[in-house]
DNA sequence: GCTATACTGTGAACGTCTTCACACTGTGCT
DNA sequence: AGCACAGTGTGAAGACGTTCACAGTATAGC
């Protein structure tokens, strides 16, 4: 099967909307590959290499600003509003709550559950907080089929077994643990611990390299 | 040059750490390479790569829990502490603090700086937060060599240049821009956009996929 | 001591993603 | 109108990361 969009694709796909959004309301209304490929941080080819994928045509101007968000928006975003469920309302939770609020029309959380008193009940920028117990019945019933897991490792497994068993075929998981779930069900790992590590590691690296100093092979 | 370790690699070997100490604080003293595999949601043939990079041995009955640890930690982690500073300590920031305050020995978030009075002064989980302003002193004085910014997306670009030029090589970006810095500076950002609309997206294409709707072919 | 067994270490195959290079197409200019 | 140019679309090449498959090696059992 030809065309599938990758991983990676789609992320990048997501940064190019971002750039084309800002360009728009800005009144560009032209951008070429190697603009693009400027800010998003990639190489023009790889930029039209993407924008195949899309189905979008430019011309020797470049691609017009409007119709290729269009043609962005059509692909990733869903036809209809989609809801989104997040679990666990502790610090990332509310950071990501606080964030994506009335960010996205298209792609919006608007259901939370928490298993703590002091924060079920509440409404934190327009969602509600629920009891982790109604979990099941409410994602189920409305059909939710993404999700955000933001417990601590240890209720991780438990919670996408309640997900998956509702329905929920994507999850972003920000807890430092591997989920068990089907194969029929995307997890996209948020590692911070390992995003750090990485930057810290190649910190030292780079800087030893600066030194000139002739230090082991990496 | 080989055995150069790739952004990939790093993250994964993080993984494992992570799961080797869990199994070390459980007493467990072999481990083999499907067992970790199992663990890090990777295959077996990966982990033995991946160990390769570290120069680990193991036996017919495993690799030995500690001396693997071990030998992760030499590769990955700093022969002496290393300081981290944090740009922007809003919730983004506020909730990685939390997290990362006093986890690892060796990777220590030591310094924030703001730009709000109401932050400023305060000390959160150990950390001191600084005016803004004395980001380019404070980093060069220490010889900080690693970053978190955390700051609103139209202020990252500046944060960053003023990171790079007093030091800092190695950056964690929660800003969605793409940050333009020297080749000589590693930059990690982390999408959480992105990551949430790979979550959406994959969800809906699964469950497509599941009611076996002959759809697009993506 | 010898064989059967279990796991690692790794060259090679494989597949995927990225980059290259250039044919092609439309535009602007004379 | 015709030519020069600029930028896309894409086949092919290349680089990279992952998986395969099996030789090598140590242990356990008899
Ligand atoms: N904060 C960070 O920067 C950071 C970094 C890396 C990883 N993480 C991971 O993200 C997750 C959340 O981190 P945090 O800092 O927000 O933690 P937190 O303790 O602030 O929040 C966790 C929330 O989950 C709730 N909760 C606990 N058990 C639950 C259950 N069974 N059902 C529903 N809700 C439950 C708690 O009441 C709390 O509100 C953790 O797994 C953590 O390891 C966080
Ligand atoms: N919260 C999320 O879930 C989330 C998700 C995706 C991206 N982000 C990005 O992460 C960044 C931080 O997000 P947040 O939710 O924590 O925002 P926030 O507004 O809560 O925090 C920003 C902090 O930066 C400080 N600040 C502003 N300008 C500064 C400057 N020039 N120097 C130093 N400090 C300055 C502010 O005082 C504030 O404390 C933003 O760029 C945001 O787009 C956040």
């Amino acid at each position: 099967m030809p065309n599938t969009l990758s991983d990676n694709a789609i992320a990048r796909l997501s940064v190019y909307r971002r750039v084309l959004t800002e360009m728009h309301r800005d009144s560009r209304t032209s951008v070429r590959s190697d603009d693009l490929a400027a800010a998003a941080g990639v190489t023009a080819s790889q930029v039209r290499r993407d924008l195949m994928l899309v189905r979008a045509l430019g011309t020797n101007k470049g691609y017009d600003t409007a119709d290729l968000l269009g043609a962005i928006e059509k692909l990733m975003d869903p036809p209809e509003p989609q809801e989104v469920a997040l679990v666990g309302v502790g610090n990332i939770g509310t950071a990501v709550l606080s964030y994506f609020a009335g960010r996205r029309p298209m792609l919006d959380i608007t259901v939370a559950f928490d298993n703590d008193p002091a924060v079920i009940g509440r409404t934190l920028h327009g969602c509600p907080c629920l009891p982790v117990t109604d979990l099941a019945e409410v994602v189920a019933g409305r059909n939710i089929r993404a999700a955000i897991i933001a417990v601590p490792a240890d209720a991780a497994q438990k919670v996408a077994e309640a997900l998956v068993s509702a329905g929920v075929r994507g999850i972003m998981n920000f807890a430092p643990v591997r989920l068990r779930a089907p194969r029929s069900v995307y997890v996209e790992n948020v590692d911070l611990t390992g995003s750090l590590e990485k930057a810290a590691f190649f910190a030292r690296q780079r800087s030893q390299k600066e030194q000139g100093q002739t230090g082991y092979a990496y």
